[in-house]
DNA sequence: TCGATTGCTGCCAGTTTCTGGCAGGATAAG
DNA sequence: CTTATCCTGCCAGAAACTGGCAGCAATCGA
């Protein structure tokens, strides 16, 4: 029997005993040793598995490996569809097939009468020019999922080009434009910048400190702050 | 990379395309021979998937097969929820709320590592501010659902005034435009209206014959020979 | 405290599998 | 016919897998 097959094998015995299941047991029932079941569970681990193990009682499946079955009504998913053609025709590449994986995913736990619906192209999302952006959306990405500081070199509205370094927080949509919310080191506060502005782009390997959840929530009570003002 | 992850990678890559995908591809987005991929497919069916070849054309997934995708990653989830909220912000009320519905669903199927990533707001879609149109979404879907003819009244670009019965088959959006396509009874051909200059929309009890899904090749078909017509 | 149970890791050597390349066959479309 | 594709057999080198052993760690109950 290969690898694969005693792998698939696995994640069905452990899928199917709620209870633990010793590495001894899972031996017996693949009919391997003990000692290439630790190698397999490990294997499973770096698939993605989230298969515990406690000393003294065996290995335990957590949910959450595999996608279980969804129910969706006819207009959540053309919702979600167009929200990932939306995706997926305005954003970079990595991100366009991470949108047509997950929804590739959600349609193959369909039920078969829904599926058909995914790739129903009632709704049509016109696909974004290329556009000359120094920006690369998979750093931006990575900075604020790893909360490390970027570098850029910014064109001001009147011109002046400078080089900051900024604590990104997140990056809004207007339309076809594109902006990169940030804290500004030279400025010590927060900043807009225009993705077309942004000339580089690039990622520091030092992090800023602080959560970001916590960067965007000041940043958030001070645009609140700003508009009420505005308002008065 | 081990052979159990190609394995599921393959899967994966099946799963997004639904279109046949050749060997060839498969082997380029592997990264590893083609003589491997035909290895692997063989694998794959000895595991159970429904994979068909045909010479020719490739290989295509058969939905049905036993083993459920993978869970998403952090980027699908992300891509999804970003997908979601332009849809909420971008569309109707009733949209919106299919597209947080949907989100909530798959919310309450993720590991709780990957929950928070559903409203992380690292991506921000604007408000589509609200618009003096008659168009209303919910009418236009429904006929297209049902495939029932739509009476507009519709201020042509010259500014002529003209009630018209058309059969609706996709809804365009071009950053916060919108645009109406359907067969026009009135010009017998297929035409694109803007939806600020739709002054009313009127469901109408007759349908369409035919399928709309045809509507819809036949459109693109013409559609496509226009734009190769304009690059001559 | 001690033994029993279980998870987990390192090392090693023999075995197995995997992989890519090549050659060739088959099928279908244009 | 030509092209694109699927598919199989064969081979040799590379890579992995496997089992056994030894040992550590954590937990439980006696």
């Amino acid at each position: 029997m290969s690898k694969s097959q005693r792998l698939f094998d696995l994640m069905q015995i452990l899928r199917r005993h709620r209870h633990p299941v010793s590495g001894n047991n899972l031996a017996a029932e693949a009919g391997v040793s003990l000692r290439t079941i630790y190698r397999d569970i490990a294997d499973l681990q770096a698939l993605g598995a989230q298969i515990e193990g406690e000393p003294g009682f065996g290995y335990v499946l957590q949910p959450g490996f595999l996608l279980p079955p969804l129910m969706f009504s006819e207009q959540e998913i053309q919702a979600l569809a167009l929200g990932a053609q939306w995706v997926s025709r305005q954003t970079d590449d990595e991100f366009a097939l991470a949108a047509r994986d997950a929804l590739a995913k959600i349609g193959a736990v369909l039920p078969s009468e829904l599926r058909h619906r995914i790739d129903d192209n009632a709704f049509h999302v016109a696909r974004r020019p290329k556009q000359p952006e120094a920006v690369d959306l998979r750093i931006v990405r990575q900075a604020m999922r790893d909360q490390h500081k970027l570098s850029i070199v910014y064109r001001d509205p009147k011109g002046a080009r400078t080089t900051r370094t900024i604590w990104p927080i997140g990056v809004a949509f207007f339309d076809s434009r594109r902006i990169l919310a940030g804290w500004c080191e030279m400025r010590k506060d927060f900043r807009a910048f225009r993705a077309d502005r942004i000339e580089k782009v690039r990622l520091k390997t030092d992090r800023y400190p602080g959560r970001r959840r916590d960067l965007v929530k000041r940043w958030r009570a001070q645009v609140d702050a700003d508009r009420r003002k505005a308002v008065d």
